[in-house]
DNA sequence: AAAGCTTCTGTGAACGTGCACAGTAATGCG
DNA sequence: CGCATTACTGTGCACGTTCACAGAAGCTTT
């Protein structure tokens, strides 16, 4: 049996399809008599209105497209995404727009969404962990609007974008390891093309000014992997380190294994602070002190962005939200 | 400028739109002249095919939604999402379908996804970690192809669905163990409404059979703060375990944390089995020894067998993959 | 030479909706 | 009472595509 259109609902109220029309976009024009005769005849027939014929006339699609820009092998390691893909589902739901992911990891994916997105095919981008200097950002320059969760640093192309203030959290976190009174301080950042990877390096010279030399700088990739070979090599190279402040949580799991390895206790001979607060800073031993981004707020001011861009705002301000020192027992 | 249609196409190409229709949809009926034309046409214009259009016609969507069933706090705690809906949405595109998320967490959002979906808005649709006897199973009865990735166990409606041989994977752990020489074995259970839950324990006791008492069975809820009751709880109860198997790693670390608190050593006290291999067995000290679940098979075999079903397979059979001991310091 | 294939092409209709417009009835106002 | 205004309704058209059909040209068979 075929599904109701907007004609049977129309014939089964006894008004015409404009009247239907105008119920269901929420014109004002509808007497209640209408009113209630539709909403019954919608009611019995199930009739629900047929995307792909409304697109046609309103050259809108009702579709969101989420790019998730990291290369394959990573994607998601990082539990973040969850939250921002959440977070994104539920308040895009309420507009009735619905959430369509992308990769964006090699050559052919990056095709591919530009195809998509020129196409029509979406009425906003959201872009996830996009690098610097991203080809997919020029392409993107026309089409519809589009933002990005956490910050993209691009040549010309600017686009806004909601994200931690990772330079506090950077700052929070140095601060606290002066004020336990730790001398010797190090840091593993992540890799140097990536938001995070300097600001929470800026963050980290902001404090200490010139006692940051690169003798104390190490750098990581994200990986676990990374972070405990970024300490093994802060360990040959420094050996009198108290402190480190590890540019994610991960990594900072990674930290603690070589710390292990070398016999240092940690936090009494080396105090070890993470980034993220992300589920495995409490599975470590001991369980990291770390800094936690808002994920919710940053995801819901990134939606609140392209949706005020959908909605015709010619120009919106990037979101920079504070971040928080957790304190457990690895600092 | 408006965006070129077919009509562009085809004028630019000297033909009509019937031949590039062809062309688009791979019919065989035309000529190598015209099909070079057109092809040149369509680079020039940089023409995108306009899918609602097509929908209308096709009465197909081209895409595919995921429905993930988890409570929304819980959601993506657990890894395995990522590599599903990577998996899935590279292979959803070879196909030219996109991949739409949507949540079912509660009754609102489960007839929103109802809604959609009865609404023809996808051409199929991908349940993930659905709990029995979900009423949208009764509702995605009528409507396009359904599959899950994981076993769904409802009461009549039966669905589709690939996942690993969780029961195999129980009895691998626990014959290891026995193995081991282990003789005070214990389990720490998932919920019991949830296949993984079920089908561990059954496992378990298939190796142990009468040895697996009630005093060596706790249960959790994937949390690893119930991972961390449950093995408090256990040790209360029978103090002279020897090791435990855990039902997933999350609990698992929470387990190592109640037993590190016990003043029991891993492994050597105790020897401590996981579940899923996923990155947070790395980050514990000691690391899990684990069962891997093929976890990107199971993506795949689950949209093929949605494909499959798309392409009018009237019936197609679960598929059940092996899983695999990844043996690591804690046991 | 006629008939029948095969290969290729163009055309009209239909898919289901929103929107502009025209039109009608009821109400308010001078 | 006449006229403007408000509240509401119906209709035709357009959106861009696919599909069925009809038809033309070239080739093979009778």
């Amino acid at each position: 049996m075929k599904r109701p259109t907007i004609h049977d609902v129309a014939a089964a109220a006894g008004v015409s399809r404009g009247t239907v029309s105008r119920l269901l976009n929420g014109d004002k024009y509808v007497s209640p008599a209408a009113r209630v005769a539709i909403e019954r005849a919608i009611s019995e027939t199930g009739y629900v209105v047929n995307r792909a014929a409304r697109s046609l006339v309103t050259q809108r699609t009702g579709s969101i497209v989420m790019v998730l820009s990291e290369p394959h092998e990573k994607l998601f390691e990082d539990p973040n995404y969850s939250t921002l893909i959440r977070v994104s589902i539920r308040m895009l739901a309420e507009r009735d727009l619905s959430l369509v992911m992308m990769l964006a990891g090699d050559e052919g994916d990056r095709e591919r969404v530009v195809r998509y997105v020129r196409g029509g095919h979406a009425d906003g981008v959201l872009l996830v962990s996009t690098h610097a200097g991203d080809p997919l950002l020029d392409a993107l320059r026309t089409g519809p609007p589009a933002v990005s969760c956490g910050a993209v640093i691009g040549r010309e192309t600017v686009i806004p974008y909601a994200a931690a203030d990772e330079r506090l959290g950077a700052r929070q976190m140095t601060e606290y390891f002066v004020g336990l009174g730790r001398r010797r301080i190090a840091m593993i950042t992540g890799p140097m093309d990536t938001p995070g990877g300097i600001q929470r390096l800026e963050g980290f010279a902001d404090v200490l000014g010139r006692k940051a030399t690169s003798k104390l700088i190490a750098h990581g990739d994200w990986t676990q992997a990374s972070g405990e070979r970024a300490m093994t090599e802060l360990l040959g190279r420094t050996p009198d380190i108290d402190a480190v402040f590890v540019a994610s949580d991960l990594m900072a799991a990674g930290a603690l294994a070589a710390l292990r390895a070398a016999g240092r206790r940690v936090p009494d001979d080396v105090a070890v602070g993470g980034f993220d607060d992300s589920p495995v800073a409490l599975s470590t031993h001991p369980p990291l002190t770390t800094i936690r981004q808002p994920l919710a707020e940053m995801a819901q001011e990134t939606v609140r962005l392209l949706l005020a861009l959908i909605d015709g705002a010619g120009h919106v301000e990037p979101v920079i939200l504070p971040t928080e020192l957790v304190i457990r027992d690895s600092a």
